[in-house]
DNA sequence: CTAAATTCTTATCTTTTGTTAACGTTTCAG
DNA sequence: CTGAAACGTTAACAAAAGATAAGAATTTAG
């Protein structure tokens, strides 16, 4: 689907907890991308945190717009630039992992995520960092207390 | 590029430290593929570490193939596939981080991750799951002596 | 074969994180 | 308006990870 307005929340459950790994707003695709393209039962969920209108087509529409000759070639450009701009966004967050420390990834954010940092509470963003809402707490304390 | 033969590991450079993101072996592409995709500079090294027979192309001979009418369809469609097909390992990879403890991590790579296993040094392969190599090294010490 | 370099393990200490629980605030439903 | 739920902070303790250094074991180069 596309956002026209509103947000969503991308999670997990694992052991009976929801643990959240991403979200997405307006002008942006959402998708529990390789569920889509697999056909497979995914474990990615989604749930919408305001009112949230979407444009959405299914796998069907997809496969049928790619087997018709006159839609054929635009389709695929499509997927294809899609499927590239997750792949940055993917790769970078993938750095953040490996790279940095869960501060390092904070302060990241403090940078470049005001929409996240916004509009969304603040146990989902720890989730997203990958650390507990209790981490959280303590890193934004330590950052507040010993500014530089 | 397309390796024939061989493997590389990826990785970055912080502090001048290096740390290994990623490996790709015999039969997949690799790239640095933001930097690919944007045509800018990126901070993802690559390196072979066995002799290594690679098909290369570059962003140039990408372009003109995508201009080319009669190659633009196909080009597009393999573009999409290949971007599509590292996407799901990204989410995958993705979910571990933001589910998993690196015990856990570990634990699944030792039952999915036998290329990596039995190719790479297990320094780098730490680094892979987001920790240093005496951490990975206490990590083995736990399994091996607490088995189940 | 030998010396140097690399890799892995182990130990010690410090820092950070996870877990659990308590508490105050805010939000929300009835 | 009121009680319940959700959210954020803090505290206390246990578990895990990072940093550093030392020492085997292995690999590599000359």
């Amino acid at each position: 689907g596309f956002i026209v307005t509103g947000s969503v929340r991308y999670f997990h459950i694992k052991e009976g907890q929801d643990i959240t790994g991403y979200f997405s707003f307006e002008n942006e695709f959402v998708s529990s991308y390789k569920s889509f393209l697999t056909g497979q039962p995914g474990f990615t969920y989604i749930q919408a945190l305001e009112d949230t209108r979407l444009i959405t087509f299914t796998k069907k529409d997809m496969d049928q717009m790619l087997a018709n000759p006159m839609l054929a070639y635009k389709i695929e450009r499509f997927g294809r630039l899609v499927a590239e701009q997750y792949l940055c966004c993917y790769e970078d967050r993938i750095a953040s992992f490996i790279t940095q420390t869960p501060e390092e990834r904070y302060l990241h954010l403090l940078n470049t995520g005001r929409e996240i940092l916004q509009r969304m509470p603040q146990h989902y963003i720890a989730n997203y960092l990958g650390i507990t809402p209790v981490s959280l707490s303590r890193i934004r304390r330590r950052v507040i207390t010993n500014p530089l």
